[in-house]
Parts: C-alpha cells; sequence; structure tokens
DNA sequence: ATGAAAGCGCTAACAA
DNA sequence: TTGTTAGCGCTTTCAT
C-alpha cells in the first residue's frame, strides 16, 4: 500500500487526473504544459479546460526529479555589516527578484556568513552578490560545476561570469569633473577597502589625479568604513587640515551626505565653501538641502543582467563562454558643485 | 533507453550508487540518512564512509517528491516604494534568512506586486511582511491550506497567525514621554496611512494626548508618504505654524532626522527650541549631529518569531491553533528631547 | 535489522 | 499527432 490520501492532506490534482478528464493520454496533458506545437487544438483545449477545471498545477518537484534541471537560482549575500548596505542591497534583491519573477525562476536567498560551507543541492545556478571574504564559497560553486555569476565585483583571476560597475571610471569621471570645474585641492573620503567597489575608486581617483598632473599626497584622502559615523570623522578632518581641500570626492552618497551636514555644521556653505560629488546616486541625496551631484550606477540593470547571464549558463550545456562586463557609470549633476 | 549519462552533465551520485559501495540496500541507506535508529551500527559505519567517498547528497527534489513534504518557505515582500523601505526590509529580510539557514529551511523571496496571483507550487508555507494592498493574496493561500504567518500587520478578521509589534503603544509611550517632561503642543508627523504600522501610531498619538487632556487640532498633524521630502514639507509647515509645537513624534527615524535637518536650517536649536522622538531605532539616528531619541522596535525578534512559528504550524498536521502576537517596542532616550 | 518492490508526478524516447 | 513505457532518486510499506 502507498501512502494514499491522508485524509487531511490536500488531495494534489495530478497529471493523470486531468489525463483521464481530458480523455487523452498524460503524456499528451504534459505536452500541452509544456507547449508542444504537435497537440492537435481539439485536445489541447480539452486539456487546457481540464486544467482549469481541476485547478491543476504540475508539481515542480517532479517536473525536476524528471527532467534532471533545476529552476531555482540561489542569491548568495555575505552577511556584511553597515546600514549602508541596506540601500545597495535591497535595491539589487528588488531587481534580481522581479526579473526572476518574469523568467520564471525560482529566487533563493541565501544570506550567509562567509565561513559556512554553501548548500547547493537542488540548485541549478548561483548569483554572488558581492564577494566579501566569501571568496572559497564561489570557488566551490565552481568546483561543483554550478553556473555562477558574480555581481559588483569584478573578478580577474576565475572562469566566472561577472557582471560590475566601472568604480574606477566612475570615479574618474567625478575627478575630472572638479578638475573642469577648476579644482586642484580635491580630497578623497574613501569606502570599506575591503570591498572592491571602494578599493577601485580610489584607485579612480588617484589615476584621474594623475592624469590631469594634480600631485596630492596621501592627506587628502580619508578611510572609512562606510558609516556616517566614520564619514562625520573624516569630514571634520578634511575641513580643519592646513590646507583644506575644496572639493571632495565621497565613495557612497549616504557618506556624501554626511559630509555635507557636516560642514554645513562647521558654517561652510555648499557649494560655495565646499564641492561634493557622491557616489550611488542614492534617491536620498536629492532630499539633502543642496540636491547631491553624484556618480549614478546602474544597480538595477547590473541585478538584471545578473539574472539574464545566468539564465543562459543554465540553459545552453555548459560549453558557452563566460561574460564579463562592466557597466557604465553616469555623472549626475546637480547643486553640490561649482566653479572654483 | 533512457536518457544515461549525457557525458557532459555531472553525473550525479545516487542512492543507489551509495548502497552499492556500502554493499547494503538501498532501503538502509535511505534509513541512514533519515537516522532511523534501527540501523546496526556496522552498516551505518559503512554507509557513511561511501556517503563520505561519494560526497553523496541525496536530490531534495526526489525527497520531496516521496514524501510530499517541502521544506521551503516563500517570504512575500508586497513592492512597496519608498527608501525609508530599505532598512525595515532588509532586517527583515536578514532575520528571516538567518534563522531559514538554521532551521534548515529554504527561503524563497517573492517580490511581488500586489495584483499577481502568488504561485506556491513546491511551496510548504508562506511568510507574508506586511500587506499592503495584497490581501486577497493572503486570503488565497489561506485557501489553499498552505501555513501562512504575517508580520508586521494584526490582522485581526482572518484565522491567520501574526506577529506584529505594538505600534499604538509604542506611540503612546513616546507621547506619554514628551508629556512627562511637560510638553503640551506635540505634533505628530505620520507615515503612509496606507500602512498600518503609521495608522497605529497616529492612533497611540491621539489616545495617549486624550489620556493626558491634552486636547489639540488636526492642524498638529501632518500626513506623508514616509519619505524624505514630505517629511520636509511637513517640518516646514510644522515649525512656521502660528503657534508650533514645542515637540514633534514622527512616525520614522529617517524622517525625524529630516525633520532635525530643516529644524536647523530654520534656526531652531535641537533639543532646545524643538523635541524629536522618531520610531525605529534606524542605526543612523545615532550619527546625527543631536543623537536621535526614539522607540525601538524589535525587528529582528519580529522575524525570528515568524519564522519559528511558521515551522510549528508546518510541522504539526494542521490542527494546531494559530497564534497573534503584539511585540512590545522600547524607549531609547538619546539627546533629542528636553524638558520644558 | 534488513531488503524487495511499489509508488510519488512528471518527462522523453520510441513506436505506432 | 498520439500513446506506451521506462525511468528520475527517494521513501515507505510489507515481508523476512
Amino acid at each position: 500500500m502507498t501512502r494514499t490520501k491522508k485524509p487531511s492532506s490536500k488531495k494534489a490534482v495530478s497529471i493523470e487526473d486531468v489525463a483521464r478528464l481530458a480523455g487523452v493520454s498524460i503524456t499528451t496533458v504534459s505536452r500541452v504544459i509544456n507547449k508542444f506545437a504537435t497537440v492537435k487544438n481539439k485536445h489541447r483545449v480539452k486539456v487546457l479546460d481540464a486544467i482549469k477545471e481541476l485547478k491543476f498545477q504540475p508539481s515542480v518537484f517532479a517536473q525536476r526529479l524528471a527532467t534532471g534541471k533545476s529552476n531555482v537560482i540561489a542569491l548568495v549575500i555575505p552577511r556584511y555589516e553597515g546600514v549602508f548596505y541596506s540601500f545597495y542591497a535591497l535595491e539589487l534583491i528588488r531587481g534580481i527578484g522581479t526579473l526572476c519573477s518574469v523568467l520564471k525562476l525560482d529566487l533563493l536567498l541565501h544570506l550567509t556568513d562567509t565561513r559556512t560551507r554553501l548548500n547547493l543541492k537542488g540548485v541549478g545556478g548561483v548569483i554572488f552578490a558581492d564577494i566579501i571574504g566569501n571568496r572559497h564559497q564561489l570557488e566551490d560553486a565552481l568546483a561543483q560545476n554550478v553556473p555562477c555569476v558574480v555581481i559588483n565585483n569584478y573578478v580577474e583571476d576565475l572562469d566566472v561570469s561577472c557582471i560590475a560597475i566601472d568604480n574606477s571610471g566612475g570615479a574618474q569621471t567625478a575627478v575630472n569633473y572638479l578638475v573642469g570645474l577648476g579644482h586642484k585641492k580635491i580630497a578623497h573620503i574613501a569606502g570599506d577597502l575591503a570591498t572592491q567597489a571602494a578599493a577601485k575608486r580610489l584607485e579612480g581617483y588617484k589615476h584621474a589625479l594623475k592624469k590631469n598632473n594634480i600631485p596630492l599626497g596621501e592627506e587628502y584622502v580619508f578611510k572609512t568604513d562606510y558609516s556616517r559615523g566614520q564619514a562625520r570623522i573624516a569630514a571634520e578632518n578634511m575641513i580643519k587640515a592646513f590646507e583644506p581641500a575644496t572639493a571632495v570626492f565621497v565613495a557612497s552618497d549616504s557618506m556624501a551626505l554626511e559630509v555635507m551636514t557636516v560642514a554645513r555644521e562647521l558654517g561652510k556653505e555648499i557649494p560655495k565653501d565646499l564641492s561634493i560629488i557622491g557616489f550611488d546616486d542614492n534617491p536620498s541625496g536629492l532630499d539633502a538641502p543642496v540636491a547631491l551631484t553624484t556618480v549614478r550606477q546602474p544597480l538595477i540593470k547590473m541585478a538584471e543582467e545578473s539574472v539574464k547571464e545566468l539564465n543562459r549558463l543554465m540553459i545552453k550545456d555548459k560549453d558557452t563562454k563566460i561574460k564579463k562586463a562592466l557597466l557604465p557609470t553616469e555623472l549626475v549633476i546637480r547643486e553640490s558643485c561649482r566653479p572654483l
């Protein structure tokens, strides 16, 4: 005997019930479900009717068992502390989640501390939202031959698809813009250099200065962990410095906003006494007393691209080439910078 | 013939391989996997060794197909616009995600516009992160007999478990505190009244005023959509009013911070000229020039409770009673309020 | 304490 | 164009 109907549980309409009601074989029903073109219209209609009448929904488990394919993708987010992260992370989740529902992919969320091993059974592909201290998880997944895409981190030395932002380029754009405005003393408030994004922004900043023949010492660079608290300290130090900067490129909008607040507290007028440019295009930059000029990063686009790429990798049988993309940023000029 | 090994795909070790290597039947292997006590130790060891050697991981799909049970839970988040939401949503996701990995539950993310029908096939339970215009989705899930838990919304009229915050109580605490400080003219900047949280906070505000015999007209209530932009407008109107309030209870920390900024721009000193109390205990309240006094809501606790409750509902076979919880808030006194 | 065998609900090769 | 049938990998009777 098999576990017949436990009276209490919902009795799960199966493909067989549909077949019986429609008067065809289960294969035909399967074909209709999977939109095979070869089914006669008369039958298709019958089947569709039966499905509707029985409210039949195919069992994903049976489907996956039979096909050996899984349309589940895991989104791995390293458990990284810091509020700043919330805007970023949620935008990504939103973008990925939306596209997943379009592509009929199931989105499994893995908030992971960086040490535990990922459990990938039943997962058809993985998106890594950045790599911060969890590189081994990526390597592990790759070793298990699971299709992977890395977001927000251009991984050079691994054979894996990645969709990242051109952080260095964006930083250069920002600095060039400031230089074009006539600024010479341009400070940088950096983010957490453990993240590639922050490191690249710093790199871009330095590169642009060099290109423009502006020699500036390390005393113009302030390191933070991306928090507003550290931004505040950095801003105070920066403003009270011996030869204070006339402009500052801040690694995130949320910190830039804090810098603006501090500057105003210290009696500086923005942008008259200090030009500020951020990075992210966080909407709250618009709410500031002086609208924040910033470098927009295409978060949603990055999210969507990653899903598309992963989907591609999952469908084509491994043999496909991987793709490494660097998405361009865009300068958003508002009111927090002025010509010198 | 069957789809034998496609040479390119990973050849998935199956329970059969383990059985063969261990020299026992599949059944015995299954027993070991499921920790049946009846397996002779000698065999158990053999099986365990074989599992390790082959790196065998049971197919979740086969398991679920065979048992009819699913340990997948869906987290449904209505696609609600507003940046304010990011802190809240991400905290919840974080809390839920963490507990899910502890309880070995798979977390499926459903970012949903409020109109589409939820696809619940293969889902063992659902957590609704608030109900904002998507009540029918909840009713639908309930009708399908899927265990549900609602977060952040005390649903009175539906037979469903919910874990919410005592928003009204928290608001009363805030107002009582202000009253205790000697304030009489206490304004309220409300959030989006389409959310239960905002509505309850307004309700609590009014209730506390009445209890304290402080009659205050509607001109002391400012309605917003939770955005900083609208908070700014509200704050300006409030400060420029005929008989301006000496204290204000703001429905969210992020808005309270904006109010603080505006007040300072308008030359007000905090808390000397205006006492401000927020709601949420958003960490950025600590970064403000004047640390924000606020009402802490136990987001993580709410998240964790919801998972536990859902897990309970999923294990016990339906017959269990549902649970409706209202989690208490906590007043966090910092520096943005002063005695009058 | 162990194993044989019958499903779970579906897909896909093959034959018709 | 359709149906028959053999699995997918596991759990669970039932018999031993």
